[in-house]
DNA sequence: AGTTTTTTCGCCCATATGGGTGAAATCGGA
DNA sequence: TCCGATTTCACCCATATGGGCGAAAAAACT
């Protein structure tokens, strides 16, 4: 398992080292420490690390938040806060720049490790996830009469632009069989060709 | 502002009202407090929140990560879980089911509120964030001859599921015209069908 | 004014798809 | 072991779509 790089952005060298400690403890590598935004921006160009720890008051020119949102529109970093604040104003501001987790101080250094994680874990799946993929358990969850596994497995080759004739090859089954599910799936779906069906399975998928 | 309901799943009753408290001193409404995954799924389905607050490892036949999974499948929520393990096992299969947090007891109270308001904002937004439109210059920007006007157009009542008839209706043209569109467009977006078109334009909306 | 691009329309043909009917083989649960 | 659901396959027909060729009108650009 390669180390993942993480980038501290903390005025306060005592805590900063705190975190560090529990980081270099666990499956991570401190790439940098910055204590302010200049060397925070410097790191995060000539340092790029994996993630983000940020603090939200800093001593500089500029925010943690907006530092997150710089982070946000030249990096595709994932990025916790962790700070003292938690009052509503503060809580808003840092909304809008969606960060993957908000730990406030005093931390617990287990939640702070494990956010850490799961942030990473699902910042990594949401980027791989690009295209969507149809989910059985979802489509059918909206239908009178749910799909079969054929069916499912047929709708979703349709769904990647797949011809009659490549399901057939792709299943192993001829063209005939491949247009029998195709019709019993229109029936549920409420579909009548090819692209309504991908349409249908477009909505299905976004509620 | 609305309150937001929130299910907590604790088989500790002292913690459970623990958490409770803390999330009624705030703009959170508890709707519930399951103490075992019978009633975790019983309040999911009859009384279904807006969050999910919940413990792993419950007295019970299934596991948190297990309701969670439940949750993904059969609800749109947001969820956070609220553990003493932070071990790598437990990590490691907690992240399948992509919590929106992961918070280690003792829990800080404050981490506990700001997380849970920064997971549901952060699904709130990424639902709306859905079903992108076609766009007309961002699909030409990865296109070395760009679409024209007309057939921008007549890609997007495909994209939309419509027929060449209907789309002829729609622009007031006939069949032979809309025909033409396509085929042009086809040449430059690499399609051969309706179908692969559709596909086409959704890979390049997501770049 | 002249040129290019875009939009419009027609015709023809081959193939793909949608829709109907029928039926055998397989599988899983009652 | 029996029954219903599922999966498999065949044949037929009407329509939709893809693709080629040609061409005129309109719009945009120079």
């Amino acid at each position: 398992m390669s180390e993942l790089k993480v980038l501290i952005i903390e005025d306060e060298p005592v805590i900063a080292e705190n975190i560090s400690m529990y980081l270099n403890n666990a499956d991570f590598k401190v790439s940098g420490i910055a204590y302010d935004d200049e060397e925070a921006i410097n790191q995060l160009r000539n340092n790029t690390p994996d993630a983000v720890i940020l603090d939200i008051n800093l001593d500089s020119a500029i925010d943690g938040i907006q530092i997150a949102d710089f982070i946000n529109k030249n990096f595709q970093l994932p990025f916790l806060f962790l700070t003292s604040y938690s009052d509503k104003e503060t809580l808003q501001r840092a909304k809008v720049v969606e960060p993957s987790g908000y730990i406030v101080k005093p931390f617990n250094g287990q939640t702070l490790l494990a956010s850490l994680e799961i942030a990473i874990s699902n910042f990594a799946n949401r980027s791989n996830r690009q295209v969507p993929e149809l989910n059985f358990e979802k489509i059918n969850k909206h239908l009178r009469t749910p799909l079969t596994d054929r069916e499912f497995k047929v709708l979703q080759l349709i769904y990647r632009g797949k011809t009659n004739n490549q399901i057939a090859e792709e299943l192993f089954v001829t063209i005939n069989t491949v247009k029998v599910h195709i019709r019993n799936a229109y029936l549920k779906l409420d579909a009548t060709s090819h692209s309504t069906a991908i349409v249908r399975a477009r909505e299905l998928m976004q509620r």
